[in-house]
DNA sequence: CCGGGCCTGTACCGATCGGTACAGAGATTC
DNA sequence: GAATCTCTGTACCGATCGGTACAGGCCCGG
């Protein structure tokens, strides 16, 4: 369909490439296909072949994951806020359950080890940045970083069952509830 | 490797190629040297080719989950115990993290669609049979649905971070919250 | 001993895979 | 206006894809 109109789309547009059709099943030719570029122009841009494009499209994710969301719950000096936006963002992010985690996806096929430096970095960036947020929120250092693992593991679970049931709406609930427990943690006393 | 001994053994043993590979990545050769059959005996056993695989991989999982955790969870005379068990079961069947969901990772990919129907059932039965047991257990049956969708959603969710993050122990540690949770719930009174 | 299943390996098929080579279009610069 | 540089489409490469055809090995009942 659609030509990318303009190169800095390039990468957003191959990002929701890999997103549907994984990185094995995304070919050359459905990416030319779906870019409107011919493989000449796909190689000028991406020397590097299919495993360049990955990369760099993990690499934009992880930078907006960490302007939109990793800086703020780490920097904000209102840590439940920054908390509350994060939960906001997540919802806007994945299109309420519509979309898939493109790293999570990623973790759980054999391309795994081919990326498994920015995968990992993109897990434990969140999963990190959260807990310090819920520490400076006043949670228990020991209790934030189980809350924070909780979390992420929650939103990545949410992504793959409703997806699954094709129920977005399953996302939402997920969310709430991960809210009630994250709000409970960061009253300053129970 | 090794070749598989017996033909009983032909099933599992594909579903181990499929959760290492995901489908597309799963080539007939691969799928040949791992279970020690050349193209001929492949196609003499499933003479569907690749989609039959899959098929007869996806059946043969939900009916050991069917038998081994969500009979017992609708059945079991005891629920609670049912529910502890299956947090045992998915432990064991899981490697403790070591191994991946293959109908969560069909899920996420672009095969979710060939095999909507067998993913959709797995996922369902799991999240009603596990509501059952809660109610059954004392739980207010909305609260029940919430927490069944809340712990099938944990449990995928750890299996992707576990592999993201390389940290089996990450799934050991989601199951106890989350078996934390479900006690909680199975008490009578608050 | 022999005929006929069941099961197997192998050769082969057209299609598609990721990747390369290259010639030319279009704009820009002197 | 000629040279240059950026970007593009297309033809082509060997390898591999999923799948088919088929001949023969094995083992059985007769």
């Amino acid at each position: 369909m659609g030509a990318a109109a303009s190169r800095d789309d390039l990468v957003p547009a191959l990002a929701e490439v890999f997103r549907e059709h994984g990185f094995e099943g995304a070919s050359l030719a459905l990416i030319g296909a779906r870019l409107g570029l011919g493989k000449g122009s796909l190689y000028h841009h991406f020397p590097g072949g299919k495993e360049e494009m990955a990369a760099r499209v993990l690499e934009a994710i992880e930078a907006w994951f960490e302007a939109e969301m990793f800086r703020p719950l780490r920097e904000d000096p209102d840590p439940a806020r920054a908390v509350r936006a994060m939960l906001a963002a997540s919802d806007a992010y994945f299109r309420s359950g519509r979309r898939v985690c493109l790293v999570g996806a990623f973790a759980l096929g054999a391309v795994r080890d081919r990326f498994a430096r920015r995968i990992d970095a993109y897990f434990a960036a969140w999963r990190d940045a959260l807990a310090d947020a819920l520490t400076r929120a006043g949670a228990e250092p020991a209790a934030s970083r189980d809350l924070a693992e909780d979390a992420v593991t929650a939103i990545q679970g949410a992504l793959v069952t409703a997806s699954a049931l094709q129920d977005p709406e399953l996302f939402g609930r997920t969310l709430r509830r991960l809210g009630a427990r994250l709000e409970a943690a960061m009253k300053p006393a129970a």
